[in-house]
DNA sequence: TTGAAAGCGCTACCAT
DNA sequence: ATGGTAGCGCTTTCAA
């Protein structure tokens, strides 16, 4: 069932060599020829095969996108579903694919990056900000495979990357809960080491100098449970917040929820804004402030620069900061629910 | 940098087959060599050619998926990232690995196919049900492409699929919420032709008739705010419903936000109940009771089976069925709530 | 048990 | 402008 150049060569009478320029769209073709081959191509329902054409052209048009979350967490975080969903839509203007993997952290990680570049069955890798992430990055330096990182580079000026300036906008987030009215605002981050969270905190500290004197900082472990069973603890406390900065809107439903079971209304006893404007941001009554990251922004940018970087081997502009901005919703609009 | 059998076999004096051999593990080597072969392999850290492999082998390891959705709408799709989820968490397991692609739908899909089949980009396909897939299906058919439907193969008995009995669930759906007490029980689905929404509908009229005068049906487009537009109209009626089954968690989120809107108290005046049983159901107050389709089951009978049939190429079973399962919550627990 | 050699289907170079 | 041909790195005969 299958169909070869050779194949497509008999037909037309020419030799395989022609056939492959035809594809190519060689220009030095005879106009009659070509269209012959083509019309051949045609009938015969004739597709390159892929695997040849990347042993010999040394191009596999994969990228790859290794998901370092444990099992079953995928499904969760909004924030990778729409960065899948941004990539696969970005690649479908170009001839390139998108190779997904899932990997458990520490050196499983390792492990998925070999099987994929090492093997060459991608031609680069998207990674995605995580923590421990020092060996597998100087690996890929070392060996000179194409990648570009979403997320923070930690000052590593080698590297390309794509990121928003988190300290910025946990620096947005804190102001805007501050300007609304709220006296007692604290956030909930991630455990520390994620640097998501960790440059979000320096930005809500950063914001509350001189205006506020405690420093209110939780950790808490991803997704909603946790959060909430955070919240429903700080939320007790002699003088809870009534701002809360939360790192992500999953977790951010989590206060939500532990708020509704304290009988605290939101806005008015506690003013909310989370980060990635995500599609949950519209389920709470009001809709939920969140800082959007801009995820097309930073898709857009990583694989433009990934896919330069496949092809041309080298790229300007290192470090890429993609601009957030601040969606505002009811969890934060203290002023105008109180008039 | 790329090290190829042809060096190894130079390191170790022995000729390039043999290095083959040691790496697929052939037993007729001796041992003597396979381990200085494996120490040479080791030290240089080899790996084989994925690309070269799959050309001489006829087999890529690579799995697709094609989602068929509008841009951007994958984000909001908890049944879609979850599905993927559970792909990858699968496949982590095997040699294999997922190639994930978008198309729009219509012919743009058939071209995605032949992309990734024709091309032998991808031994086997998932597909998940669509409305139009007839052509594309008889197309995979007629070449004896490996794939496997998840969802209903419309009684085509020649197609491997997985599939929930969502007839079922639709009846279980609503029986759930006439046992709970609701006089006028409706449905939301999406646009007819999409099949898991008409037999889910199906289900709801099996499970009133005899109980129930009036079949209640409305159609919404996919997502939240659609949903959000018609129960807005529908809870407004003269004699609206006082208990409704959602087709997708998402759209019930919508529901929920226009009943608010509305007043309209969740689940005393209103029983929600609907599918999926995403994350998303833990986001209201009290729950949303939703039917789960066990995604994990689905994909693992999916995967295996679309694996078996690219390795040995016939699988007995064609059409299996995962059993779905009500998880009760809040949204429709009238009676707990009115004691 | 091992080696030599024939391709897999393609691209790209060298002739003509 | 076209054809012949040499590989890409691997698996798998076929001989030895």
């Amino acid at each position: 069932m299958k169909v070869t150049q050779n194949d497509i060569a008999k037909f037309a009478k020419v030799s395989q060599a022609t056939v492959s320029r035809v594809l190519s769209g060689d220009p030095k073709v005879d106009p009659d020829i070509r269209d012959r081959v083509l019309k051949i191509m045609g009938d015969k329902n004739y597709r390159a095969d892929s695997r040849a054409r990347s042993l010999r052209s040394k191009k596999s048009l994969l990228l790859g996108l290794v998901i370092n979350r444990p099992s079953g967490a995928l499904g969760d975080d909004p924030f990778f579903s729409g960065l899948i969903s941004e990539i696969i839509d970005y690649l479908r203007g170009s001839h390139y694919h998108l190779c997904l993997d899932a990997a458990n952290g520490g050196n499983g990680e390792a492990a998925v990056y070999d099987e994929l570049l090492r093997t060459r069955r991608v031609d680069g890798l998207i990674l995605v900000e995580s923590e421990a992430r020092d060996q597998r990055i100087a690996r890929l330096q070392q060996d000179k495979f194409p990648f570009v990182l979403i997320g923070n580079p930690l000052g590593c000026n080698e590297i390309h990357s794509v990121d928003n300036d988190n300290v910025q906008a946990g620096e947005i987030a804190t102001e805007h809960l501050i300007s609304q009215g709220y006296k007692r605002v604290g956030i909930i981050g991630a455990r520390s080491g994620v640097t998501v969270s960790d440059d979000r905190i320096a930005g809500y500290q950063k914001a509350i100098r001189g205006k506020q004197n405690d420093h209110l900082i939780w950790h808490a472990d991803f997704g909603l449970q946790a959060a909430q069973a955070t919240a429903r603890v700080l939320l007790r406390l002699p003088n809870r917040p009534d701002g809360i900065v939360v790192i992500d809107d999953y977790m951010a439903m989590g206060v939500v929820a532990a708020a509704r079971e304290l009988g605290i209304r939101i806005p008015q006893d506690l003013g909310l804004v989370s980060f990635n404007d995500s599609a949950l941001c519209g389920l709470i009554d009001g809709g939920l402030t969140s800082v959007s990251m801009n995820i097309p922004g930073l898709v857009r940018i990583a694989c433009s620069t990934l896919i330069r970087l496949v092809e041309h081997d080298e790229v300007l502009v290192k470090r890429a900061i993609e601009g957030c901005a601040l969606k505002i919703r009811g969890s934060s609009m203290r002023e105008v629910n109180l008039a």
